[in-house]
DNA sequence: GTCTATATTCCGATAGAC
DNA sequence: GTCTATCGGAATATAGAC
């Protein structure tokens, strides 16, 4: 894999594993057997480097959109679970809640990608419920961007909060999430 | 007031607005318009400050059970809500989420005196879940402690993504947790 | 309890050789 | 595309005067 490819890679882990403010430039240089100035040759400042990053999670999304077009609401509400799933068993938090944390040190360029990235996510989720609610497959009484945001926050802060409490303690919130909306 | 005092005050808004790594002693001092020795005189570490945000935190939580014991489960878990409804309308998060998310990157002191603080939330949320169950005011199927998670991931993640959507969307959600429960 | 001064370390970033 | 070398700045922390 070319070089460039795995800084985004390893980035992308330090932020999710530590924070955006607590890696550096050599974390990811150590890693990869180069120098501090090898990396800042494919990624002149941290600022380009973050940007990368998300845009990395915004091309996995769509991918994930793509992918599952023609699947039904509730696998494509699978898929986009499994993205939290993923990460809770890396012991990492998702790109959103990890850099929201963070949202006014960084440069207006990442504030303003993730807050597309987020709006992204809700906009899609709304969608995959209405069409499921439609399909008469998911069973919910409030409007589904509410509802879409309901799904999003219990995830998000479930690989969060799993590394305070209980590891079950994901998989019951997911479990949840799933019954609540198909019971 | 006295200067400790301030420090802790200072020390847990910087933490909720920015990230524990991102703010210096340095911060503080300016805001105080003291120096940076003087910070250090009365936490001579950075760890030190940040075990005594997060027992000041612990403190008001215990103080907000102690104001509540005689209320209704009702009138228990609106206190509670309150605590981010405060934190929403400074564009802050909650210490919890804050902290979370660079856990990795703090002293082992740190991690575990805010474990022992999500776990005590989740303990008492959990027991007003089950009184105002068994008073017919709370309405779900779950076991309760499945459910004060859901509530608890609610509210955190809200005050997060409130960052990055729209400003309604916290109280669409608080509203939601609320009417979920009694509707 | 606050100050000046300073030690140490690390970070983001750049110049220029290979 | 990676290297050595280095700059400027900031952070945590401490010593010692007032």
């Amino acid at each position: 894999m070319d070089t460039r490819t795995e800084i985004i890679r390893i980035g992308d882990s330090l932020i999710r594993e530590r924070g955006y403010n607590a890696f550096s430039f050599s974390d990811i240089a150590r890693q990869l057997n180069i120098k501090n100035a090898s990396v800042h040759y494919h990624f002149p400042t941290k600022t380009a480097l973050g940007l990368a990053v998300i845009r990395e999670h915004f091309s996995r999304f769509e991918q994930l959109k793509e992918r599952t077009t023609k699947k039904s609401p509730l696998e494509k509400l699978n898929a986009f679970l499994d993205i939290y799933t993923a990460a809770k068993s890396e012991n990492k938090v998702c790109i959103v809640g990890s850099l929201v944390a963070e949202l006014y040190t960084v440069e207006p360029e990442i504030q303003s990608e993730l807050k597309k990235l987020a709006n992204n996510i809700l906009k899609w989720i709304t969608e995959v419920l209405r069409d499921g609610k439609s399909d008469g497959v998911f069973h919910f009484n409030i409007n589904e961007r509410t509802k879409a945001l309901m799904i999003i926050t219990n995830m998000l802060a479930a690989v969060q909060l799993a590394r305070l409490t209980n590891t079950q303690d994901f998989e019951q919130i997911k479990e949840n999430v799933i019954n609540d909306l198909i019971g």
